[in-house]
DNA sequence: ATGAAAGCGCTAACAC
DNA sequence: GTGTTAGCGCTTTCAT
């Protein structure tokens, strides 16, 4: 195609040199199945020629859309948790890309007005997004203890999918898709049983982390199917190494477990460390297992086992029904859970 | 404000409600110095009531500018480069946040062609962007192996800012902003060094790196700087925990080196690995640095001390730039080398 | 199958 | 200071 130094060709441009009308270059890009083949091969070619791309302002003005999908990152907190956002974002481009979407990032911090001085909004950034129509539609992904947006945004009438169950609102509506962790654990537990383990630990978060709860209820469900007990074999705290490692060096000294299955990788990381310092060799002695097969898990010696979400399978599910929403069609089945894998390293 | 549910409320709206032209609602919003106190008070009173935000695409179209920053991400790669990228990524949306723009995400479009050398057509995706008027400029992170869309950029008259100096062409006059790499792994150099180390290795990526050997050039000069000697101590492979894992296995054979330096934390990681196997104690046997301070440097046993890149000051840097080119001002000084830090932790 | 007219919501340019 | 006019580039009627 040409290079043009001059203004940037437009419908009418391609007109012009097509000799056609500018409708018909509109159509001949929106509905090509309307024109004559003759017609249509000289406008493509007229198009090729001139390097033209219809302007996205003009025809977002017109069509009151904008293509454009929103997610709210937060400020990098640095640790597990945000390294699997950031894989899942990965996902939803390419996912987005083949739908006709592009990503648009926004932070939570912006847009400080009266109403949100007194502490972090959680509906922060979305309310002016939504108003402006700078985009179609939103992904919500931070629903990790509870989701207020989803029931903000609905009583909007936003366009929205969830990553993550509506836990607290169970009788919520919007389309969701989540990972089954209760399952994720569960394929764990199998294979350390399998693996000749009896005494087996859940290392996991406090009480009021949903999504913690769900991880354990996987380990006590498939502990007793397995006919093992979980008496006095449970641990629980913050979602940090230093916890874990004093889990673990608790755990070890008064129960003996021979295996610990964990919430997360970074916990998990921590019973590492406590299995370092007491002289025990991972995979060897006792098998570690963590959750969300992040890089550390992959490269950490000797390599961690580790439950992996399936989040290019989360984000194709969740543009499928972002576009089921947008094209105004009954959303067949509002709720997805989706099964985790388990990489299998040697710490196991 | 209002909750409305019927058509969202445009300039027109506004200017019946306050009793004023539209024109004079434009005003109110973008030269507010404009108006007498008084009307503006009434604009800024309609515009509350009705719960008003002025239409994006409108405004794009009118003003030929989206405020969106475009950024590709490539398909996760799941290694300690992708991380970086990640953590700027954050830093990014905030600074863009603080100039009024957003970040806009797209991915290197389509198929992965077996022929391509790279893996990716190093051009792909900007071109439609660019030419629809979807975004006002680029960001450019993927510099790895010289920059292939710089040249292609500035040869369309496209803004853009490049994370990673024009290696292959130091004659570009375009805006960079990079991490001085040298500086950094002599940083490392120095601390081992008061920590007595004189038989300092080296373990780094091939010499087609253009990264590579501008980090292991701060190793040669900090080293020569310091007196000692360099000779059969550096290691040249892949960005992969295996080959760090050889290399210092090698390397502890024939040289007995008593600190490692890494190009990366992957390759830190494999150090890690061939300690552990040989029976020998990171940071008290043997001191390893790695470089980029990721969460597996963060949370690996016993932690590693790694080399962090500002990347806070890099996305700052960078949007400044940016907007510096979009208001056609005269960039003062097109390059920015900014110098990164040591993380200490207890494998040095 | 193609063309003419209208208008999406906004701001630049100019009148008053 | 404020109002009027025009038009950014596109798609949606509707006529032919």
């Amino acid at each position: 195609m040409a290079r043009h130094s001059g203004p940037a060709p437009t419908l009418a441009t391609v007109a012009d040199v097509a000799g056609v009308s500018r409708q018909t270059v509109s159509n001949a890009l929106n509905s090509p199945h309307l024109l004559r083949p003759e017609t249509l091969e000289r406008v493509q070619q007229a198009i090729d020629s001139l390097g033209y791309s219809p302007n996205r302002a003009a025809r977002n003005l017109r069509t009151r859309s904008s293509h454009l999908i929103g997610l709210r990152v937060d400020p990098a907190l640095e640790g597990t948790a945000n390294v699997t956002m950031d894989r899942f974002l990965h996902s939803l481009v390419e996912s987005s890309k083949d739908a006709g979407y592009h990503v648009l990032l926004f932070s939570s911090e912006g847009y400080v007005d009266e109403a949100t001085v007194h502490g972090v909004d959680p509906v922060a950034g979305y309310e002016d997004l939504l108003r402006s129509t700078a985009v179609d539609a939103f992904v919500v992904t931070d629903t990790y203890r509870g989701n207020p947006q989803a029931g903000w945004l609905e009583s909007r009438d936003a366009p929205f999918v969830a990553f993550g169950r509506p836990w607290d609102v169970p009788a919520a509506t919007h389309p969701w898709v989540d990972v089954d962790g209760a399952a994720g654990v569960a394929l764990a537990i199998d294979h350390v049983v399998e693996r000749g383990h009896t005494r087996i630990a859940w290392v996991g978060w406090q009480k009021n982390s949903f999504i913690g709860e769900d991880r354990r209820s996987g380990w006590v469900e498939s502990m007793h199917g397995h006919g093992l007990s979980t008496s006095r074999l449970s641990a629980r705290g913050e979602d940090t190494v230093a916890f874990g490692r004093r889990a673990a060096l608790a755990l070890l000294e008064t129960e003996r477990p021979t295996a610990f299955v964990c919430v997360s990788d970074t916990v998990a990381m921590g019973v590492l460390h406590a299995l370092q310092e007491s002289d025990l060799r991972p995979g060897r002695d006792i098998a570690v297992v963590g959750f969300d097969d992040s890089v550390a898990a992959q490269v950490v010696p000797p390599g961690l086992t580790s439950v992996r979400q399936p989040l290019e399978q989360v984000a194709r599910e969740i543009v499928n029904l972002l576009g089921q929403r947008l094209s105004h069609k009954p959303i067949e089945q509002p709720g997805r859970l989706l099964s985790p894998t388990l990489t299998v390293r040697s710490s196991s």
